[in-house]
DNA sequence: CAATAATAGTCCC
DNA sequence: GGGACTATTATTG
């Protein structure tokens, strides 16, 4: 587990509920502007995909690459906490 | 729209 | 250390 992944993965908690981020905002908000890729490798790598949540994660358009868990899962999973985002509204 | 180059970090030898 | 890998992105035809 290197830093860089670290930071990867607290940026990643800090997704609020519902909300989407692409790589490259990850990338850019841990001072790696240009570092899209490795922050797709570190998540591929995630440890504790649920704990992590890396189905926030998305290409850019909003489109999913990929998932470790399969992307009908992430798929689901994002339409899930939009509806409880909704459901706290 | 499909193919490809660029790029940054980690992993395996 | 060098080469391959990647859940990307931007560019070119």
């Amino acid at each position: 587990m290197t830093l860089f992944e670290k930071k990867v993965l607290r940026q990643v908690l800090k997704i609020p509920l519902g909300e989407v981020r692409t790589y490259a905002q990850i990338a850019r908000a841990i001072g790696h502007p240009r570092s899209y890729r490795a922050v797709a490798n570190a998540l591929r790598k995630n440890p504790y995909p649920f704990f992590v949540p890396c189905h926030r994660v998305v290409g850019c358009g909003k489109d999913m690459r990929g998932y470790a868990l399969g992307r009908a899962m992430k798929r689901d999973l994002i339409k899930f906490e939009k509806k409880v985002r909704d459901m706290l509204k």
